[in-house]
DNA sequence: GACTGACCTTGATACAGATCAAAAAAAGGA
DNA sequence: TCCTTTTTTTGATCTGTATCAAGGTCAGTC
């Protein structure tokens, strides 16, 4: 994937379908394009950024904060399908209904382009395309090992999948720290949790505490979480390799 | 998605990314380009395709037959995450190691393509890159939708789901007849579509025996499968629409 | 036509996780 | 600060699916 980065945005974290921080920073040509376009929103956790069915006339990138996709049958039954962490992107071009509903499980702001401008920049520049094409690659890749969690993995399993993931999404942008204990905020409930993972709150309960009686995760409060051997939690995961840990 | 169709593709069912037969057969520039980097490759049922971590020298799309993408654990514990139809494709741009161990479950014929030379046609053919953008976006619904089935219903429901699934593939390419009995052929064993459906194959088996009993399916033999009220089906399924039935 | 092996079905039992219920711990709000 | 509400934990019990174990069916082959 490396070497598809287009040049323009070969020296920016800020590219508009990736950034980290804030698009403006960016001095690619095509941001000039962008800048009319764009703007900010931002939510409070708890807070619906959409319903599934809703006219949705923009895309948008993760500032900072942590949002869910969720589908939900008749009966209730909900099931994430995506956590949407900084730095990821939401909508589908050339479709105007949302599929999911999208939720903000901690405070959350969202850099937002409206769909139609955003369409027409994808067309006049291939290699945002294409760097869509990759990002949109990813997320199946996640989607597809998501399944594996979700088809055959036991409870305990799961919730350490889970557990190993936000680390290292948090490792990643923050101080990472190989070889080290990691601390992190949990920014999703149990119940956020359990819809993640096919499970109930209950289980989702239970489990964490064994895995705290266990010694291997420390919990300050209910959503602050160290981690003192990520190898340890990884080999709960039932990973077959570290998964990419901090790359 | 319809509208994003590329003119010179507008009225071609052989798209080299979405053929339904031979991509020869299509007259577009593009595939002059692909005409000497393609082959043809053919595997009988319970073949292996490629492994997981092979080397990938290639691209392909399913011309007819029907086969599977896999993940197993380090104790065998194996999730089946999409099944490929004809016209579906397999293969990522950018990345010359498979992710997944893709296998034949019902006689196979593919249409490959070297992938230096067509990932050479997507930068030069944006609207190829646009295809391919929408076919994996669809990719990655489907693999959304599965996670509902994966993490939330029943053993019936999962059952029912994948039934529907393939009547509506069977029957969107063959003789659609919406409202009377859909007749077709299961091209997958009780043990892949226990892999499928994160199950057992006896439970499996007994659902299918259930749904039998409670006469939504009819079995002629063990892999006949007829299909006497769709609506019935979908019912059993739990799903809350028609979910693009032959659409 | 009976032998063989792969695939499928059915039965008995075990167990992981769901469900129902209640208490404990936080988080707000007056 | 106390009171209310929400979230989380823990306990008791139930149930759907897994597991273990036979037996049945069918296609291919000698």
């Amino acid at each position: 994937m490396q070497q598809m980065v287009s040049p323009a945005f070969k020296n920016c974290e800020e590219c508009p379908i990736r950034h980290r921080a804030v698009c403006a920073k960016c001095d690619s040509d095509e941001l000039a394009l962008l800048e009319d376009i764009k703007y900010y929103r931002s939510f409070s956790a708890g807070q619906h950024v959409m319903w599934a069915g809703d006219q949705m006339d923009f895309v948008a990138s993760v500032v900072s904060g942590v949002a869910s996709l969720t589908q939900t049958m008749e009966d209730g039954r909900t099931q994430m399908v995506g956590l949407l962490l900084p730095s990821d992107f939401v909508g589908r071009p050339g479709r105007n209904i949302a599929t999911y509903t999208v939720t903000a499980t901690s405070d959350l702001l969202m850099c937002c382009f409206r769909r139609k401008p955003f369409e027409q920049m994808i067309d006049s520049t291939p290699h945002v395309a294409h760097r869509l094409l990759e990002m949109t690659l990813d997320e199946l890749d996640a989607a597809r090992e998501w399944m594996l969690v979700l088809g055959r993995k036991t409870a305990r399993e799961k919730i350490a999948s889970l557990l190993s993931i936000i680390a290292r999404r948090d490792a990643a942008l923050g101080t990472a720290n190989p070889g080290k204990a990691l601390t992190f905020e949990l920014p999703l409930t149990r119940e956020a949790m359990a819809d993640y993972l096919g499970l109930t709150l209950e289980t989702v309960s239970r489990q964490m505490s064994a895995l705290k009686r266990d010694q291997i995760i420390t919990l300050s409060g209910k959503r602050r979480i160290t981690v003192p051997d990520m190898d340890k939690l990884l080999l709960e995961a039932g990973d077959d390799s570290d998964g990419g840990f901090l790359i």
